[in-house]
DNA sequence: TCTGGGGTCCTAGGACCC
DNA sequence: TCTGGGGTCCTAGGACCC
């Protein structure tokens, strides 16, 4: 049987992608445990970023401290982060997104994209996808299939690894319906716990919770908003329009906690400098700074602070020390950030540049 | 067992104005 | 003497994502 041509969004994830873009490079590593992290040292504070699916079989995944991640898997290969190759291979692969016939993509990050795309067997044009990246790339990757962009974001899952897998209006609630919230794309730990609290537990609670409990709860927007990210709702539309950074921010995690006040200027003149140079190159004026700081043992709650309209180094520097004083005397600091906010060109106020909320 | 670094967006509440 | 109600702008804080 042969159906219409309509609109189809597809979402396409890379499979384990950095670890796999490390073994192109050392081909001597397939087949074995790989994690991606940090400096590449297990004695250090830092998290996984990647583990190839042999270590992940020791129990190791994303956002683990690698010193567990160490212990669980002994003999892994530990690799440093090199962002610029990433980035690099990622380029590629967008690349070769906007060579499909008909394609328009929406970069979401390093590993995945939206694909838009008007056909009769969207099965068939995932399948091309899938080849064309893995000739021009060498990387395998999954597609998920949607009607909406939430149904083909939460369709992937479904298709990894090197798999392609359909969610629409037909089957969400079929195959999501009995999955806790917290599956959804957009709706973390701490959300689900407050839905939990409202005895809302799985997908089809959410879809049937009453909105305007879930507005008292969360708020006019995000409450009907989770509510809609429960049935899959939402826009079909893939918006390619160039991203447009909001602001540009750096942040140390020290691996020993700083005492010393004079240890503390200087990592803070450090971090003013490098978003200096940062958004220098950008080229867009600066509209206002902000400091974060992070408290040992290990503080949750992060005290950001905006500090000026304009990036001035002596005041960012005199108020991140203010900061630092204010809050506790003698508080070992873990982590210091600064993140400069960029103005937006006239477009992208207008609202010519993608959102979150536009999903 | 000890929790990175880069981001975006929403909400509550205070300040200020009429 | 007792002080409304609405609007806008801004900041701090919290939540999410990869």
């Amino acid at each position: 049987m042969s159906a219409e041509a309509r609109p189809w969004v597809l979402h396409v994830d890379l499979d384990q992608f950095i670890a796999a873009v490390e073994v192109l490079r050392r081909p001597d590593l397939a087949g074995k445990p790989v994690i991606v992290g940090g400096r590449g040292d297990p004695t250090e504070r830092a998290v996984v970023s990647t583990a190839s699916y042999e270590a992940r079989e020791f129990g190791v995944g994303s956002g683990m401290p690698l010193r567990i991640a160490a212990r669980k898997a002994p003999d892994a290969i530990i690799l440093p982060v090199d962002a610029p190759a990433y980035t690099e291979a990622s380029e590629e692969v967008m690349a070769t997104l906007r060579s499909m016939p008909g394609a328009v993509v929406q970069v979401l990050g390093w590993d995945e994209a939206f694909v838009g795309v008007t056909t009769d067997d969207p099965e068939a044009y995932a399948r091309d996808i899938q080849r064309k990246v893995l000739e021009r790339t060498q990387l395998h990757c999954s597609v998920g299939i949607g009607d909406t962009l939430v149904r083909a974001k939460n369709a992937t899952d479904f298709g990894k690894p090197r798999g392609v897998f359909r969610l629409t209006a037909d089957n969400w609630l079929e195959i999501m319906g009995g999955k806790p919230t917290v599956a959804l794309w957009g709706i973390g730990s701490k959300i689900s716990k407050r839905l939990a609290a409202l005895g809302i537990n799985t997908v089809d609670d959410l879809v049937r919770a009453d909105v305007d409990a879930l507005a008292a709860e969360f708020g006019p927007k995000m409450g009907p908003w989770y509510r809609q990210l429960g049935r899959g709702d939402g826009t079909n539309i893939v918006d390619d329009t160039p991203w447009v950074p909001r602001g540009h921010g750096r942040e140390t995690t020290f691996q020993q906690n700083l005492v010393d006040r004079a240890e503390i200027e200087n990592a803070a003149r450090e971090l003013i400098d490098q978003v200096l140079a940062d958004v220098a190159t950008e080229g867009r004026p600066v509209v206002g700074v902000g400091i974060k700081v992070r408290y040992a043992p290990f503080i949750t709650k992060t005290f950001v602070h905006k500090v000026a309209k304009t990036f001035d180094r002596a005041t960012v520097i005199a108020e991140t020390m203010k900061l630092v004083d204010r809050i506790e005397h003698d508080r070992p600091i873990r982590l210091l950030g600064v993140r400069a906010e960029m103005a937006m060109p006239d477009d992208a106020r207008e609202g010519h540049t993608p959102t979150r909320s536009g999903w």
